[in-house]
RNA sequence: GCCCGGGUGGCGGAAUUGGUUUACGCACAGCACUUAAAAUGCUGCGGGAGAAAUCCCUUGUGGGUUCGAGUCCCACCCCGGGCACCA
């Protein structure tokens, strides 16, 4: 993963993931495989925007100091990229295809305009983020965040929820990926697929008092039906019980009912409070359930034909499903603890199988078997849901629905240092078209709908209610530039508005006074598309020619943080599936196979914080005991994907052996033939470890296996010169510098990198004398040297002879005895 | 609450996937080298009993399967991470 390139610089936990794959690539090219190993910048993004806020320094500036410090710095770790590869996400050059990709979504509709709600900071006088926005305060300035409707740019991520044609779905394509196993499963949680029945119900003017019990509509007694009320399940099963309605602050119905409603101004003021609360701020006041009954009006249980209460809640969630809920209180907790406060009945409708559990003190909310249900009980709840469903289906009263949690991308950012978005808005952009539609025939169109001008059709827009037509900046006027005049102060709409030069345009299309769009795109729309962007970073004429992209993508192997989980790993997905399914490219998974690495931790064992002063830095930590001894103690510590935490004393044992090798090295200026057998079968037994644990990531063992092998080679005065330098190709990945050194003063002319990486004889790693552990009844007793290949009868002769053996059995009989080839007897008593 | 991990010496961690628990490294102790220190090398280092040979116990807790369990199954306790009123 490219990092964001911070002021800071490299962190401990970039050197962790990016000498992993150092590792990885320089293993694989002394295998003799032709391996990319690109890097590049995440270049845009608000903390560079911030900083040039406070201290008035352009970004551009600051992140070109912070990029020229990565590469110093990763060139001092000795990370073999091939940096003429090197990607900029703020580099015209490639943000240019940042920009053909938004345009290629909204092309084929997975890019659109819509009304959204988003965080705003009223004293920063600007959008935020969700990850800026946490707890409900402003990141930068600490004052509560409000929710604000917006028309925003979104990406519509959804449509590719399930499998589309040839092309998997998010949901589908992980189950072929080799990913962690809490990765796919938060992408999975994230996504959050159920399935279930969205069924209708009858609102009526109220025939019976408030609240109170549910009573059978009798004919006569009925009220009138007003309207509709839809609302989603995944238990449906549970209907029988349901003795309540509960819907959304924010539902338009409430206003549809307005003149029906006896408590409006107490039903106004629950929904204004509802309004002011943020989202987080509804999270965190979760004890309690709050609501008030909407007076007047009921709604019927089209199951029972009773008459319900209804009651606005803000615990109902106006963007999932539909923003309305039948309430079964006997079978859903939040349910239940609502019709505790407000006195409602809960009747219980399923029972436990095993008849133990009930709604006593809580609500049961597991499957089970049906009860109170009239024809359905005693079914089962699987085969309750299937029969109602068909029911409601008859019935005209609804269908089987799924729903997601997953909303569409919001990409669209008030913000400057960004990719700005290619779309030009155009008030009069009609002269192509019919005079019928010319001019003020557009105000009268829809925001959403699409007109046709010539061959071309265009959306329309409403803007600070004026009606635009949406006009795509065309391709050959890509990169759409951002102005570097601009003020980027924050004035609470985006800094490009006020570059008038940027802003007021010609319409590409009619040629007519023009505005052009001023948000730009959240940074992860850059970071989703560059793994493509390495296989052809030149190419001027396609964001990376068939070709390139056949020979390299899709990745095999990616290694980054656990923290990109959703965003990241989910948005270059999407990006992989919308090109494919277009035809672009003919895999629909970007990483095949994805690793993450563990955060390491200060030494105090908390995570390393600014505020805690307890950062370790590696460029003193290189400063004092050099990179090989950073990079190897890095991959010493422990299994890459584990959380370590950091320890100085312990770096002092990778640097010790880095010596000892040093000190080897210069025993072994003249060559000898004389060699020990046990060293040379160590060494391949060594060789077969190290590649086995490179390819598996596994590096910690790895180096435990090397400092085995250097021990024995020490041990010995004397051995072949080739013993010595197999050692040091294998240690070559992982301490480049000094694996290179050495190389040099034993007299070789060329790089160690050029070396064929050792193969194992697998002769020679065949131990032909083992030792046998005699167990009896599970417990060692003795271990007794033997031919690999001795035989059952013969190992159990001589266990049975030894004295030891002998004298735990007393001359009892073994009952049995059971022979392991290779490895043990045990005989049992 | 739900979903993923994990619990092995004083510490970071090994354990061929059911076969000698504690590889490798750190720390610690003793010794050698040195006038001395550092560096380096050697030896020891899970707990308990013992002068020793040796014996017993030990992978969070309790149970189970097995000739044999750190590893598999059941229940529980604890720790880390993610999501969280999603009907």
């Amino acid at each position: 993963m490219f990092p964001y390139p911070s002021g800071d610089g490299l962190h401990t936990g970039h050197v962790e993931s990016y000498t992993a794959t150092d590792i990885i690539s320089r293993y694989w090219r002394m295998k003799g495989k032709n391996v990319l190993h690109p890097q590049g910048f995440d270049a845009f993004g608000l903390p560079a925007e911030n900083f040039a806020i406070k201290t008035k320094i352009h970004p551009s500036q600051t992140t070109q100091k912070a990029i020229a410090t990565f590469k110093q710095q990763m060139n001092m770790l000795g990370f073999s990229y091939d940096w003429s590869r090197e990607v900029n996400s703020s580099d015209p050059k490639y943000y240019k295809w940042t920009q053909w990709f938004f345009l290629l979504l909204y092309k084929n509709g997975l890019a659109y305009r819509g009304k959204a709600k988003v965080n705003w900071c009223n004293s920063c006088q600007t959008v935020l983020a969700n990850e800026q926005a946490e707890g409900g305060v402003c990141e930068r300035c600490g004052s509560p965040v409000v929710q604000k409707d917006l028309e925003q740019w979104f990406f519509k991520i959804t449509d590719l929820i399930e499998s589309k044609g040839a092309t998997s779905g998010l949901l589908q394509g992980l189950d072929k990926i080799d990913w962690p196993e809490s990765t796919k499963a938060g992408q999975r949680n994230w996504i959050g697929k159920s399935e279930g029945a969205q069924f209708k119900m009858e609102i009526i003017t109220s025939t019976t008092p408030a609240s109170g019990h549910p009573s059978s509509a009798e004919e006569g007694t009925k009220g009138e039906v007003l309207d509709y009320i839809e609302v989603f399940t995944t238990r449906l099963d549970t209907v029988f019980g349901m003795t309540f309605a509960l819907i959304a602050p924010e539902h338009k119905i409430i206003n549809e009912l307005k003149s029906q409603i006896e408590n409006w101004s107490e039903v106004e003021k629950y929904i204004e409070e509802a309004r002011k609360k943020s989202e987080l701020q509804r999270i965190s006041e979760t004890k309690e359930k709050t609501g008030v009954e909407i007076k007047g009006v009921k709604v019927i249980n089209p199951f029972t034909e009773q008459e319900i209460p209804v009651f606005i809640s803000d615990f109902v969630l106006a963007h999932y499903g539909t923003g309305a809920v039948m309430a079964v209180p006997g079978h859903d907790q939040r349910d239940y603890e609502f019709a505790k406060k407000f006195n409602l009945p809960i009747i219980e409708v399923i029972k436990s199988e095993d008849r133990k559990s009930s709604i006593e003190k809580e609500a049961f909310i597991e499957d089970g078997v049906l009860a109170n249900s009239r024809e359905y009980d005693n079914t089962t709840s699987a085969k309750a849901r299937e029969k109602l469903i068909e029911w409601i289906q008859k019935n005209n009263l609804g269908e089987k629905k799924i729903n997601y949690k997953m909303r569409d991308w919001l990409v669209s950012r008030q913000r400057y240092w960004g990719a700005p978005i290619p779309i030009i808005y155009c008030p009069q952009c009609c002269h192509s078209r019919p005079a019928s539609q010319y001019g003020a025939n557009l105000e009268n169109e829809k925001s959403g709908s699409r007109i046709k001008s010539g061959m071309t059709e265009f959306e329309i827009t409403e803007i600070d209610g004026k009606k635009y037509a949406m006009v795509p900046i065309p391709e050959k006027d890509l990169p759409v530039l951002l102005p570097d005049d601009v003020d980027f102060m924050p004035h609470g709409e985006s800094p490009l508005s006020k570059s008038k030069k940027f802003h007021d345009v010609s319409c590409p299309k009619c040629g007519e006074k023009a505005k052009r769009e001023s948000d730009t795109m959240d940074t992860f729309v850059c970071s989703s598309w560059y793994h493509f962007r390495y296989a052809d970073p030149k190419n001027e004429k396609e964001f990376a020619s068939k070709e390139k992209i056949e020979k390299w993508l899709p990745v095999d192997l990616y290694v980054g943080g656990a923290e990109h989980t959703v965003l990241h790993l989910l948005y270059s997905r999407f990006f992989t599936k919308a090109l494919h399914n277009l035809g672009y490219i003919d895999f629909d998974e970007p990483f095949l196979k994805m690793r993450h690495q563990g955060i390491i931790l200060a030494e105090d064992g908390q995570k390393m914080s600014k505020s805690l002063g307890n950062v370790i830095n590696p460029d003193s930590v290189v400063a004092q005991y050099g990179a090989d001894a950073l990079r190897m103690f890095e991959m010493f510590m422990g299994p890459l994907e584990d959380a370590k935490p950091w320890n100085t004393k312990g770096i002092t044992g990778i640097y010790r052996f880095l010596e000892k090798a040093w000190r080897i090295s210069l025993k072994f200026k003249v060559k000898s033939e004389k060699s020990g057998l046990e060293v040379k079968s160590l060494i391949h037994k060594t060789i077969k470890k190290v590649s086995e644990d490179i390819e598996k990531l596994k590096f910690n063992t790895a180096i435990s296996a090397l400092m085995v092998l250097l021990n024995e080679i020490e041990k010995n005065e004397e051995m072949p010169i080739e013993v010595f330098e197999k050692f040091l190709i294998l240690l070559s990945p992982f301490a480049p510098h000094i694996s290179e050194e050495i190389w040099s003063q034993l007299g070789h002319e060329e790089s160690i990198f050029k070396e064929k990486w050792p193969e194992y004889n697998p002769e020679l790693i065949k131990e032909e004398i083992i030792e046998l552990i005699i167990q009896i009844n599970g417990k060692v007793r003795d271990t007794i040297s033997v031919a690999v290949d001795i035989s059952e009868t013969d190992a159990k002769k001589l266990a049975l002879e030894s004295e030891k053996i002998k004298k735990y059995l007393l001359g009892r009989e073994p009952k049995k005895i059971i022979f392991v080839k290779e490895k043990l007897i045990n005989i049992v008593l």
